[in-house]
RNA sequence: GGGCGAUUGGUGUAGUCUGGAUAUCAUGCCGGCCUUCUAAGCCGGUGACACGGGUUCGAAUCCUGUAUCGCCCA
């Protein structure tokens, strides 16, 4: 409750230095409260009693009853135990709902405004894309749209994997398949088809081995032909991701493309820079970086490899071009890699390295936005080598169907195209839910029931929620805009619990960014929704009695309707106005 | 071998950074609620901080040890 916590501060800060607590001393205390039923924010004084030779409830006892009169228009103050608790007031939180009213916002303001790049999704070309990008992407997306909401500059960058050693043998491939013949099987999705063919042949026909290693020497060396098939492998790949981001819902297009062969020009720059950094050495005739501070399974120093012996680069070699080019070019403030927690030990020794060659300065915040490896039932992380494929097409298809077909069910009413859409939203909408709503860093084990659940902390819950306000606005013949300049009376428990979370909705946008943790937002909707939904059962809107009950109900249906449609657009997820 | 991280009701999960009161929410299970705004819902019940030490007035949270699991180490 940051909005309560500024209001109570001076009168705070003014009973405190009368029991002889002077400064800031108490900013530190004040918490929410951990029980709910004591208040909304509470002020433990059990530290404080060393230094005023009291006993934290005669501290407690005393500063509430100086803090009650000056507060008696903000919050109801009580002493339990030696905590002082602080509970908003009805007549408060009105006036707090009233604010927000007229505000499109909610109360989110615009920040100072950062350059953020934004690395995310990052699909191999010729590869399926799996579970592991879904989450990038989908945490990636969520991210993108905070900030941009929040007033940043923000650059989507897709890192696709594009360059490297490989692409010798997918394009010899490619010729052996034919170029028509190939751009088909691409275009239609079937990339770890063709992506394993390759393989299989690359380690059973030396020749193709020859032919393949010829060719990433042409590749290398810019040859026309070379690069025109290359092109060929890279555009129906993206084609076929374009068509998953399509029914992803995400904001990524063809201009955040940033793969790797766009930095490929640089890598030789890396290379002379760190030699002038004089922080190149040789070892085992790979040129090397040691960033200190790590060793290998040896116990020997462990080094950042820039320049292997046969001239091939690596990836740290790029990553570190990436981070010129984002400094340097884009004048970032900030970069953020979407990337699996497994990568941590990379980036960190990347951007170690990055600081030492003063690639970055003090004013330049990398983080590595790690998330966990989703698993399958046995533990083992999920891997597309072994076993099923998950395609994410396929999921997402699955997703859609589930979802039309509880439409169905529940609401028969809503049919063809509009049944479509809306099965859309709420399929697609629970898959992203789903990877955002748990804390990133955690490995997750991949279950379809689960995921595709409709049941309980899912966005359908939370779209529900929403629908029903849209119905509600429906049936009462009531312009939701003309709702906004009610007076607002919370009279019910239910409703301004309603008002408790809906004050809250900007503070916990700021503290989702702050980690880049969108289950935190997500947390929050979920308990809003489930606020209303208790409103719901006991505060009747349309036949409220009264015409002041009604509209206030209304208003507060409005600004519920707002804030769980601005608080899932920020996810990337949409809101139906019926379900 | 070295390093990083994890462990919370039957299951999933928040809280851990920044110690505070009776540990969040969901699901499952048990029992109630649809002639009134969408029952994809609501209300009640059930049930958990891996284990041992330490620091503290106070530990899920900090330190340390053990166990188990996962990941990283040209």
């Amino acid at each position: 409750m940051r909005k309560l916590a500024e209001a109570v501060a001076p009168a705070l800060e003014a009973a405190l230095s009368g029991v002889g607590v002077g400064g800031e001393a108490w900013a530190d205390l004040l918490g929410p409260a951990t029980v709910e039923q004591h208040g909304d924010l509470a002020l433990p004084c059990h530290p404080l009693a060393g230094v005023l030779r009291r006993s934290p409830k005669d501290i407690a006892d005393e500063v509430a009853s100086v803090l009650a009169p000056s507060l008696s228009d903000v919050a109801e103050v009580s002493s339990v135990s030696g905590f002082v608790n602080m509970r908003a007031k009805p007549s408060w939180l009105a006036a707090q709902m009233m604010g927000l009213l007229p505000d499109d916002r909610l109360g989110i303001t615009v920040e100072r405004t950062r350059t953020v790049a934004v690395d995310y999704s990052a699909p191999n070309v010729a590869k399926e894309m799996h579970v592991g990008h879904l989450r990038s992407t989908v945490i990636g997306d969520a991210i993108v749209r905070m900030l941009g909401h929040k007033g940043h500059i923000v650059y989507r960058e897709n890192h696709v994997g594009d360059w490297g050693t490989p692409f010798g043998m997918l394009i010899e491939h490619l010729l052996d398949l034919s170029e028509a013949n190939a751009a088909a099987e691409l275009s239609v999705g079937d990339l770890d088809g063709f992506y394993k063919q390759a393989r299989v042949k690359f380690n059973s026909d030396e020749t193709f081995v020859a032919r393949s290693r010829n060719r990433v020497v042409l590749l290398q060396s810019g040859d026309e032909e070379t690069l025109r098939l290359w092109r060929i492998l890279v555009d129906e790949s993206m084609r076929y991701f374009n068509e998953v981001y399509g029914m992803l819902g995400v904001l990524l297009t063809d201009g955040d493309i940033m793969g790797e062969s766009n930095y490929h020009h640089l890598l030789p720059v890396v290379v002379e820079r760190l030699r002038a950094q004089g922080m190149l050495e040789e070892s085992a005739g790979a040129q090397v970086v040691y960033p200190g501070g790590w060793v290998n399974r040896e116990g020997e120093p462990m080094p950042l490899i820039i320049e292997k012996a046969d001239g091939a680069y690596n990836y740290a070699t790029t990553d570190l071009a990436c981070i010129i080019d984002r400094v340097e070019r884009l004048d970032c403030d900030d970069l953020l890699y979407v990337v699996g927690t497994p990568q941590s030990q990379h980036f960190k020794m990347v951007f170690q390295v990055a600081e030492q060659a003063g690639f970055m300065g003090d004013a330049h915040n990398a983080v590595h936005v790690n998330f966990g490896s989703v698993m399958d039932s046995d533990g083992k992380i999920l891997k597309s080598r072994e076993g099923e494929v998950i395609k994410l097409v396929d999921l997402l298809r699955e997703a859609t169907s589930r979802a039309e077909q509880a439409i169905a069910e529940k609401n028969p009413e809503l049919q063809g195209t509009e049944r479509e859409a809306v099965a859309r939203m709420i399929g697609i909408g629970s898959v992203k839910y789903a990877d955002l709503s748990t804390e990133r860093s955690k490995d997750y084990v991949f279950d379809w029931d689960r995921m595709l659940a409709f049941e309980g902390n899912t966005s359908p819950y939370l779209q529900y929620a929403h629908a029903r306000i849209c119905s509600i606005f429906r049936r009462s013949g009531i312009e939701r805009s003309s709702a906004r300049d009610a007076s607002i009376t919370l009279a019910q428990p239910e409703e301004a619990l309603l008002a408790r979370r809906l004050v809250n909705f900007a503070a916990v946008t700021d503290d989702t960014l702050a980690s880049y943790s969108p289950h935190t937002l997500c947390t929050y909707l979920h308990s809003l929704a489930s606020s209303f939904a208790s409103f719901y059962e006991v505060c009747p809107v349309i036949a409220a009695g009264d015409d002041a009950t009604r509209d206030s109900r209304l208003a507060l249906c409005d600004l519920t309707a707002r804030t769980i449609c601005t608080g899932l657009e920020l996810l990337g997820i949409d809101s139906p106005e019926r379900m």
